[in-house]
DNA sequence: TCTTTTCCATACGGTTCCGTATGGAAAACG
DNA sequence: CGTTTTCCATACGGAACCGTATGGAAAAGA
């Protein structure tokens, strides 16, 4: 049963696409159905709006986000030093998720619904960034700002467009890392 | 001469303040005239086109954010810690500009043209920085990654939606700036 | 006061997109 | 092979907004 020639899903990922590149607003169900072949006219026997579009496209956002980075850093298991750095690596390496990333947040200031959805996962990934650095000694409070200062340098380098006259972004943001491990 | 009943200038604010609220794709003429009583009827007699508003406002916010803060930490005087606490106290304080801030940064991220501007501001600010971490000792590639941190702090902390256990956000934030002089 | 400049209202055509309606093609099923 | 379900094309009305044209009001200057 179903076939699907253009399933549910393909407008889902198709969304989260537009999405990352020009934000909520770049989210239309016709330049969408052009994209990937189509007209608009199925787009309604899947869909009953635009609106609902949009709600699954941040459902699929934050189940990807939730768990997917954390899994792959578990994996492999190691000390707490150990899969910092390994979360480091990863997370300034890949660009692609982080688009998205960014588009949601910057819609979620102007919509509370997609606000508390990036309540959920930032407070997940402060959790688990907490149980990390809190392995690595200090009392709780300083914890907890290294915790923000992680996170936020993960945001902040794509959203910094500044040039470094000593080394290359890459080099610095190694720096950062040990910064926030060691003092 | 010339009275300007609703001057350009006015198109300009009235644009930086839909700018912020509601990203470029808000800043539209017919709702902006509506927002100031009038009709667009006035709008391309001081304009060509909207592109033209959009490269004001731009110009606005340049202006605006080259200046301004580095100004008003420089005016008091004080060694190099005093002006970086009192930097981080104003930067943490006020969050108008910051709204427009970070809608100019994720509109930069599809348009060359705006990120080209960003780098500016963020080479501006980062020079500024690199000042007054260098001050407290270092050598270059840390002074240059606590000036990332910094920013970034600055950035994410809007971006971050995050609950803290322990403590506030700006406790949190007062932490994170000690660490960032500190170690 | 008369003219010029400055600004605005109104009306218009064009574009893009939304959401609906309807018929038909194409696969799945019996 | 016929029926049902699933998916899509097309056409339509409506809304929002762009940019243009044009006439007029209101202030400035002479």
């Amino acid at each position: 049963m179903a076939v699907t020639r253009t399933p549910r899903g393909r407008w889902v990922e198709e969304g989260l696409r537009a999405l990352a590149e020009g934000g909520p607003d770049a989210v239309r169900i016709e330049p969408l159905a052009q994209a990937m072949g189509v007209t608009k006219g199925g787009f309604y026997w899947h869909f009953t709006d635009r609106t609902a579009l949009l709600g699954e496209v941040l459902d699929l956002w934050e189940r990807a986000n939730l768990e997917d980075v954390i899994e792959a850093v578990e994996r492999d298991g190691g000390d707490a030093r150990t899969r910092l750095r390994r979360l480091f690596t990863m997370a300034f390496a890949g660009t692609g998720a982080l688009r998205t990333d960014l588009a949601v947040r910057e819609w979620a200031r102007r919509d509370p619904a997609v606000a508390e959805r990036v309540r959920r996962v930032d407070n997940r990934r402060m959790g688990y960034l907490r149980g990390l650095f809190g392995a690595l000694g200090g009392d709780e409070a300083e914890v907890e700002a290294r915790c923000l200062m992680a996170l936020s340098l993960w945001i902040g380098n794509h959203f910094i467009a500044a040039e470094h006259p000593g080394g290359s972004r890459p080099a610095v943001l190694e720096r950062a890392g040990r910064l926030l491990e060691g003092c």
